[in-house]
DNA sequence: CAGTTTTCATTTGTCTGACATTTAAATGTA
DNA sequence: TACATTTAAATGTCAGACAAATGAAAACTG
């Protein structure tokens, strides 16, 4: 008997989904291996290829992964925070480029969520994230370093900043967040004016961490805040003639 | 000429890598047609099979829909803030439920998470979250409700809390730290005088809300924050004899 | 007996070719 | 014109085959 989830359509789906299910309920464990293609095929009474498709979905999805060979097969996957940072940044670059999100609102979103952080991150600071900002901060003010990558070392600054907070659920959340905001940032032309300001503003905040004062840095992401949209308005604005 | 992204294994992941490529790059817009299986195959030097395996990747990440028919085909996905919620909250719970993410740090992220939110709520408050809050903390008062649809409620209220603030982007990335809690919450038993606690706490927040108190409801949340560890540490510490 | 090599069964990866089903446009008809 | 029918194009599904990888067991060697 087929399991008929949704009578409507696509086989492939609908055993994914019945997978899916077993997985994300518990019923299969990690590293647990799913019966070979051709017993799954049995199972659910579908050809090879359709079973092949289904795998490929959870396979994207991070929920399995698979192996060649004798007693190779398919085997539930641990999701590692790498694996799931990266399809957050996936789904949140492209739920931002898609649907006209205004660049205020991505803005605002990012610093709120980073401002969470902050007592943590003023809390447990560490010397290693200390230094990592610091060194981009530093390299920020390098006079002959391009847009893309004063971009690059602004999310490596952020991405510290976040770290510090020492709690990897948050550096998740956080990481779709930040490195979703790159594409709208990188429409931004830096002035060496803008650097210096931005540096300023940096150097606050690596300051007021060391100094564990979350008040001070939450003030400094505020104004930060201030600043960015600032310099994304006008560029936002020319980009919407319309 | 094959595109050999990664010369290592699997035809149809790097036939997705270079298709979703194309996507996040904007090279192919919103409700642009693919080209069909049959062309792909061509283009890819690749059989049928291989190339649907891929389409069925891109499918599972909501990067791309099928029609059939004459005229119909793969088509460039607007991804929805609905179907970036349910993938938020698929990989948020999976990655909580897979690496025995500790009752604590989840409670911190969701908390932190929350309150950043908080600011933009007491601002933008409107009658309808606010009536939204008012009936779950009713129903959570009332006696005979499951431990299950307290918990639920409990959802509910705190979605509407982050609604609240009004910027959609932010909803998007609560809902992740939200709803993945839930599956921890569930093994929570309410007792009369934990749930009494709650609406109590329940009722500060909308109260704070209402009054446009941000710094009262932050206070709020982080006495909800303390008793929610309070109540879960017990439970996780008898699930974890070892 | 210990260590190495070979064989071998199992499983995924890929290909070919075919048929079923769906869908909208094109065509035919009253 | 309005409606029914045909048709072409596309995805969905199936069956069977071979290639390639892989680890375990068997065979071999010293």
């Amino acid at each position: 008997m087929k399991t008929d989830t949704d009578k409507k359509s696509d086989l492939s789906a609908q055993i994914a989904t019945a997978i899916r299910d077993a997985i994300v309920s518990g019923d299969m464990i990690v590293d647990e291996r799913l019966p070979s293609e051709a017993e799954l095929s049995e199972q659910f009474n579908v050809s090879r290829p359709t079973v092949r498709e289904a795998l490929k979905r959870l396979a994207a999805q991070s929920l399995i992964r698979t192996q060649r060979g004798a007693f190779g097969g398919a085997f539930v996957n641990r999701l590692s925070y790498e694996e799931a940072y990266g399809q957050q940044i996936t789904t949140a670059t492209l739920l931002l480029s898609m649907n006209a999100v205004s660049f205020e609102t991505a803005c605002e979103a990012r610093y709120a969520l980073e401002r969470a952080c902050t007592p943590l991150a003023a809390q447990r600071r560490d010397a290693d994230h200390l230094a990592t900002m610091r060194a981009e901060i530093h390299r920020q003010g390098q006079p002959g370093l391009s847009d893309e990558s004063f971009c690059a070392s602004d999310v490596t600054f952020h991405r510290a900043l976040v770290d510090c907070a020492a709690n990897p659920v948050l550096s998740y959340q956080l990481a779709g967040a930040v490195e979703a905001m790159q594409p709208l940032m990188n429409m931004i032309t830096f002035t060496a004016r803008s650097r210096s300001e931005i540096v300023t503003l940096h150097t606050r905040i690596a300051d007021a961490l060391e100094a564990s004062d979350a008040t001070a840095a939450e003030s400094a992401l505020h104004d930060l805040e201030a600043y960015t949209l600032h310099l994304g308005r006008d560029v936002m604005a020319a980009r919407r003639p319309a």
